[in-house]
DNA sequence: GGTCTAGTCAAACACTGTTCGATGGTTGGT
DNA sequence: ACCAACCATCGAACAGTGTTTGACTAGACC
């Protein structure tokens, strides 16, 4: 026999195993909670299979063994997130203020993961998570009185609703930095509020007149009035008729 | 002279010109308006500068010169489509009526592009198209009387709440085709009403009693019911005080 | 021992946006 | 007529992407 001591010859090139083997098998919830922390951490544009592999001292190939492929993974990681938002047990007699609470959820957790309604768009959360989160607003809904259709009609809308302001609210970002420094922002804004004001006048009064209002417009004022508005429409409607 | 007739030998390997030059040179118009061509016909994930430059009948590196980048070209794409969109003169009786004939013109745009509201992510849109749309609303809510700041904030959620909708309406497509055909859009739906009814009824009492809602809820009423409500509410919370 | 299978992964494929440098046509100046 | 400058085009290359293939190995079962 040989003795192991001695090296094999160089050309012989036997397969490098030194990074290799020592594996705890790496998990589906492993790869779905790193993508998580990638994500929080660097943004959407930073998370690659490559990427997702080395954080977790796995090759990018491995992954697909586990998801299936980087679709599938953001669809895990969509329902992992929806399962950071609160729903209340429905009161009756307070379904107002609960709808509101849960669509204030829905916001903070858009905004602890900014790009979160991102992944979002173009799939249809149908996860764990996402149906204990429909079946909670739906009975908040019920309990208020609503007709099913209107409840339905109501559900989707809450959704569209916030997804449309937070999709912009956490819009501008992701060249790297999961979400610009605040000053970052205020720059922006205050660029854009100096643009509005030197357009011309006469072709742009109203413009103009309200660049002040365009740069100090608060959010979340913004947010409470759009679901004061939604909420109380909802329970017009449904009291109507 | 070289007789320009006798071809050069072959192993000269003088460079190919025959596909070259001759091309009335393409212009940042034609760039968009290819690229808008291509979009509609084909959906978002097909347009990548090389297919965008063969469609010209010119390489992808000749598109840099004129548009700088893709995502210069999406800003300049997003402009004119917008400029698609109809905001009628105000008409201070009217203000309430012309600000939902404005949603409704936004939401057939995008239905139109089905790939706009998706482009339009990230991106704050400040051009000439854009600014116009900009105005004309703002005139509108100010001919209803809104204060300064409900006028800028009501804008502002107008266009996030019209965007929230119709980027789920829109939102799943793309495999290829630009907008799905409606049988297999209805085939999704059924798919997605079964399954919902199929889910255990204790645990989602809610779900499974409404899947009928689910599959027959109509779009185009429900966003009449959002402009409804919206504007509804705009209009009382600009009364109120 | 042997066989089987679950899991890992390097390498390759076909794409992507973008940059570089070479090339040519056109224009204006002399 | 010549020559320089400039505008515009584009092949080739670079670094990156998601995904597939096929080889491999460690552990479990017989």
């Amino acid at each position: 026999m040989a003795d192991p001591e001695i090296p094999p010859p160089p050309w012989q090139r036997l397969p490098d195993r030194s990074s290799r083997k020592r594996r705890e098998p790496i998990s589906r919830d492993a790869i779905v909670a790193a993508a998580i922390g990638l994500l929080d951490r660097e943004g959407l544009s930073a998370l690659s299979m490559r990427r997702l592999g080395e954080e977790l001292g796995a090759g990018a190939a491995s992954l697909y063994w586990h998801v299936g492929s980087k679709d599938g993974l953001l669809d895990l990681v969509l329902d992992e997130l929806i399962g950071e938002v609160e729903v209340p047990d429905p009161d009756p007699a307070r379904w107002q203020q609960q709808l509101k609470e849960t669509a204030r959820s829905q916001r903070r957790v858009s905004l602890r993961h900014p790009y979160l309604v991102r992944v979002s768009i173009g799939r249809i959360p149908m996860g764990p998570n996402a149906l204990r989160v429909t079946e909670g607003t739906l009975a908040i809904l019920r309990a208020g009185g609503l007709s099913p259709r209107l409840a339905v009609q109501g559900y989707l809308l809450l959704i569209d609703t916030v997804n449309g302001f937070t999709v912009d609210e956490t819009g501008v970002e992701d060249g790297g930095a999961p979400q610009l420094p605040p000053e970052e922002l205020q720059k922006v804004a205050d660029m854009a509020r100096d643009y509005i004001a030197s357009l011309p006048p006469e072709q742009f009064p109203n413009m103009t007149d309200l660049a002040g209002e365009f740069a100090f417009s608060d959010p979340d004022e913004r947010f409470e009035i759009l679901i004061d508005i939604f909420v109380d429409g909802l329970a017009r409607r449904a009291a109507a008729r």
